[in-house]
DNA sequence: AATGAATGAGAGTTCATTCAT
DNA sequence: GATGAATGAACTCTCATTCAT
């Protein structure tokens, strides 16, 4: 990982990678597009990454994580379970409406690489999958969702579900807004679940 | 594509390829490891395949048109629609436990590559979206399902469910049956649909 | 270690090594330029040798048993030690001025690189000094040595005295010949030994 | 060569450097593992030193200088020729035997670079040859050693031999003294020279 | 059709050196 | 003098693909 994210060349490279990956795809990237993008010379990306992947695997932890904690707050105060879904589906939704690009590389460049990558990129999802079990078994305690509801399925179908309309999305370009169907999609799930 | 499939090599080298990709990943598979696991020189894969891309794309095409066409089959004089989607189901589970291999090919490895090949890949994938979006379509016009369902989301949901939880089999190896979980998917879905 | 020796490619890529590692020393030669006087492609280098040390070591092994051999067989029939101490300055002398490129590959570009590399050339160098040794305990056996000589630090005087005069004169490039000062040598080792 | 070497750190570098190169190698040892070791930045190394380069050579030359002037001393008031050369010998194995790391160094880090480090490693072994020959022309004009004897021959015969044996030792890491064996090595010469 | 030796383009990474602070 | 972040040139080796046999 990065040796130091405090200077303001390590959030230069990683924009930078974000953007030439999601035009390129991972492979076709080269360093220096990415060192060039950014504006510094290609030995210094090694400054901030260990290496070509480690800059991959440092977008979706980062931005992961920034997501996760955002979405974390968004609902802290909500009592409602299905309130609850229907904020987080719309904050899905709008983190990856609001940065096609790194949209992009989450869906379809991470999904790639090496088994190595894809472990180290499945430990941070599981801290985003725990949170929506988290949410779906509240739902279930309450009575608000089936009680012998599978909640390991449920969440499956969750991420799934919205993981297949952003991969859609991305991949055709298409003109409407994601958050547009939060409730459409949000809809759905809760009959699934009641 | 293949120039030629009536030969046997052709298949020989394509299983070896669906073997050799699973263990190491397309990336780390040199085309040499394929032509020694099929038992042909090198030279020779590209008697059948244009090139190393063009396997990858093989073993889609070919493995998801056996797949379609044996759903369709068994579909065919099914009129439930419910107990159609039941049986898709079992099918996309079944085949993909059937051939762990295969799986791990079309749910990771598939899913990386160049821009190019996710085109192609897509391509082909349409041909099974349309066949789930006339299942559901049928079944709201049979009145089984809701009359406002939105079908393209309905389908995504579908895919999406069922591709997250094949994705999570096949990575962490999972000592249960997928079959056994069909009733508990599709269960979900109807109600989601419903 | 080369994959295969018979090929004739293997001796041009071996002798084009020599020819420019003595011209621009080993960490100058790239393997393109060993590959380009060869007459080859840089990528047909790996397929005979492992990597560009292993050309090095090649170079070692491979000339030295030449060496050794001829040696060997050059002496097998004299009886008098002084005599065959004599013929091994001769031989080793004439290889060296044979091919001075050779020898200052030998002299100077195989005493460097990694202990790896050391260790290596050391192990080869060790039947060689085997031999020496063997003629020294023999003139000492037959008395015409002295009876206390350590044939240990005999031996290293010997090859000490030998290879520091060759490093000097492949250094120099000195116009005499080498081989012209076999009995001056061999005179003051045979009274050190006397 | 150094700019300064009034400077505490210019001693601190260059003893750091024999250090790391003795374990690692020259080609294999960073400037930075030498600006560590040293307890300084390694631009501050280039303060000292004009490059890496300048290190080993500065090696070179201010050990053996160190090494010759004391050599000198120990002989001056010998008439002897033969004493000096055993006190020589003693002291050649003793600065060895005294500072191992140094002598790794001595014995094959500087045999290897490029030409252009040798050209100007021999120009200060030159000095050491140049006292040794005065020893041996001394011993000749005395009427100690054979009037025919060659003095460059003889000079070459004395280092060689030194130098193979300090070489096999530091390579072997030998548990016995070199010192010990002084008498052995002396004898040998004396009667080379005789 | 089959072979497999030969090809050669291609890029990640290192690290000596610089220089603004 | 000291620092260490930034630089960017340099090069080995891999491997998909070709093609003469």
């Amino acid at each position: 990982m990065a040796k130091d994210r405090s200077d303001d060349k390590f959030n230069k490279i990683l924009n930078a990678a974000i953007h030439i990956i999601a035009r390129k795809g991972f492979h076709n990237t080269k360093v220096k597009d990415i060192a060039d993008k950014a504006g510094v010379a290609s030995g210094t990306v090694y400054n901030y990454f260990s290496n070509k992947e480690d800059i991959l695997i440092s977008i979706m932890i980062i931005k992961l994580n920034e997501y996760v904690t955002k979405a974390k707050n968004a609902i802290e105060e909500i009592d409602d379970p299905k309130e609850k879904l229907k904020i987080l589906i719309h904050h899905h939704f709008e983190a990856m409406q609001t940065n096609p690009e790194l949209a992009l590389v989450l869906q379809f460049e991470l999904r790639q690489p090496t088994k190595d990558i894809r472990d180290k990129i499945r430990k941070y999802l599981r801290e985003y999958f725990k949170f929506i079990e988290e949410i779906i078994k509240d739902g279930v305690e309450k009575g608000v969702f089936a009680k012998d509801l599978n909640v390991y399925f449920a969440r499956e179908m969750f991420f799934g579900t919205l993981d297949e309309i952003v991969s859609t999305w991305v991949y055709t370009k298409k003109d409407w807004l994601l958050t547009d169907q939060t409730d459409t999609i949000c809809g759905m799930l809760i009959k699934a679940y009641s």
